[in-house]
DNA sequence: CTTACCGCCTGTCGGC
DNA sequence: TGCCGACAGGCGGTAA
């Protein structure tokens, strides 16, 4: 499940092979997506170079000069370089040949993933309403405390919420909650200053991590050559309920928020305020 | 404005 | 062995 740094380490993975590249054409087998592809899309960036590949929120844009061509993975998008004669294997649904004959290939699974065309990428209406990205200075303790005090919902939520901050998906929110020894379901205006730091700190930290170790490979996650990510060693409560916390040895336990499953300590993260 | 919840989609897994 | 529901979850949409 591709969250930003995923996504990160898939930009990284492709982006000496494609920096430069000329789009020489588009395979589209499925165009139904989570959005429709636009059926237009050729046109718009076969003959195209690839001046440079870059990053918002989760979303991989491929910067062609007269605009950009966006990919989103989804849950299950996975985006890997191989030749074009490679055989087509089920949910293959998008090939970009580039002038190297590298073949950019898009295998989504579940569909949740996109690719979309903008004319001015940051002022397409999935970017133009992100909020600042987590690795940026931007984001730092004073604006998730300003941004949190008129908010009742609970901190792992809004951490999550991406008009607050971008790319934190439900592993990392989960991981950085426990780093930073916060209760998930502590409301988000019950926070200090000092936890505000911790939990930034701890966001970047884990996310940086993350990057450091390729992403965490649960299952499917692959970056563009095919290689997995190791930061799965380093979970301390994503996919842990039941089983002992790593610092205390107290047996971790899950609850559902937004209909997301999230693990947390009892012990470590002390929960001030009950529901 | 905020919060809560739905549904898109496929593969996998546990229970009976 | 087969069937069925739950779950995985990013994220826009909608209802209250």
């Amino acid at each position: 499940m591709p969250e930003l740094p995923e996504v990160e380490t898939v930009r990284r993975s492709i982006l000496p092979s494609c920096e430069g590249q000329t789009i020489e054409k588009l395979v589209l087998r499925r165009p139904d997506l989570r959005w429709p592809i636009p059926i237009d899309l050729a046109q718009q960036i076969e003959g195209h170079k690839i001046l440079a590949i870059k990053r918002r929120a989760k979303y991989l844009l491929f910067e062609l000069g007269h605009g950009t061509l966006i990919i989103h993975l989804g849950m299950s998008g996975v985006l890997k370089m191989v030749q074009p004669t490679m055989p087509v294997t089920k949910h293959d649904h998008v090939d970009l040949v580039l002038s190297s004959g590298i073949c950019l290939r898009l295998n989504d699974t579940r569909r949740f993933g996109a690719v979309l065309w903008a004319d001015a990428s940051l002022l397409h209406p999935l970017l133009a309403k992100l909020g600042p990205e987590p690795l940026a200075e931007e984001f730092n303790a004073k604006l998730l405390f300003d941004q949190s005090r008129k908010r009742s919902i609970a901190i792992k939520l809004l951490i999550m919420d991406s008009h607050i901050v971008v790319g934190v998906g439900n592993i990392y929110a989960n991981e950085a909650l426990f780093h930073a020894k916060i209760h998930p379901e502590t409301p988000a205006n019950k926070l200090n200053r000092q936890q505000c730091e911790s939990l930034v700190n701890a966001i970047k930290q884990v996310l940086n991590r993350a990057i450091e170790q390729g992403g965490t490979t649960l299952k499917d996650y692959r970056d563009g050559k095919g290689k997995p990510g190791y930061f799965q060693q380093e979970l301390f409560v994503y996919g842990r309920s039941g089983k002992p916390c790593l610092i205390c040895d107290n047996s971790l336990k899950e609850t559902r928020m937004g209909q997301r499953t999230t693990v947390f300590c009892t012990e470590c993260q002390v929960q001030l305020y009950k529901k």
